[in-house]
DNA sequence: TTTCATGCAAATGATTTGCAGTGTT
DNA sequence: AACACTGCAAATCATTTGCATGAAA
């Protein structure tokens, strides 16, 4: 449902802007879709590979659904990381045990930014959020550590 | 003073566990609290390599300040950068103009993602908050644009 | 058809590693 | 003297680009 749901407007989007709607840059949504969770860009081609899909077809596509607002690129590990994301301002919770990427909006989290910015006279124009830690199916499986 | 100061503290960091004391570290760490803000490690191999410093000791270097907690990496844009930090844990605030970045202590962003984790049950292990943005030398020389 | 997208392979760029020589302790 | 540290060059790894071919509108 909602995967199907996500895909679906996805696909919409993509219609919108008269971008091309090619079997590659279909399985590629639909594998970002399913993954429900933060992956590479090599996990992608990886993936994909078997299915005659190149490397460079991969990189542009990831792109390119970011410049959508499709895919949201995280940063907190030492390498790039996707997910697929809202298009509204939100943080995520990142599960280091699965890689599962829970999208949170937060206006308190927002106040706060406004605060620490305006005590430092500083001008903001953007900000990051990133939790990581377990989720709670995780914490089941690997009790406190 | 304030330069003096966080060498010195590197330096006896260095001494303690008995890292040895060689004239390329030293470059590099006065190089790195000189900068007073964010860089990559292509900018002090090419600030360095002048001074017949190459290019591997540079990154073997930065990943060793890293480990020691002298300095830290930031993530949010799409290439790695260093900054001198202190080893408490803080936030920055990063100019995108002079790309200066501002620590900051923030026991209510701590208490706000406790409080974000726990309504998700979610476990948090660590975060991360860049605000990016301009300063205040900034933000005169290039009025609210 | 016309134009855009793809795959491949080569090009880039960043970072790491092997190794023999060098400097520190 | 012993061993960690360094520079260099080669090796990796991630990402991008050029170009001829193939597919979508």
């Amino acid at each position: 449902m909602e995967l199907a749901g996500a895909d679906a407007r996805i696909q919409d989007q993509l219609n919108e802007r008269g971008i091309r709607n090619t079997v590659q840059r279909r399985a590629i949504v639909e594998a970002a879709v399913r993954r429900r969770g933060r992956f590479t860009a090599n996990d992608m081609v990886a993936q994909l590979a078997g299915r005659g899909i190149g490397r460079a077809t991969v990189f542009r596509t990831l792109d390119l659904l970011v410049e959508m607002g499709v895919l949201e690129r995280l940063h907190s590990d030492a390498h790039h990381a996707y997910t697929v994301c809202s298009t509204e301002h939100h943080h995520h919770l990142i599960c280091v045990g699965c890689d599962t990427v829970e999208e949170i909006v937060s206006p308190a989290t927002e106040g706060l930014v406004q605060a620490i910015a305006q005590e430092a006279g500083f001008q903001p124009r953007g900000h990051l959020l990133e939790i990581l830690g377990l989720c709670r199916a995780c914490q089941q499986r690997a009790p406190a550590s």
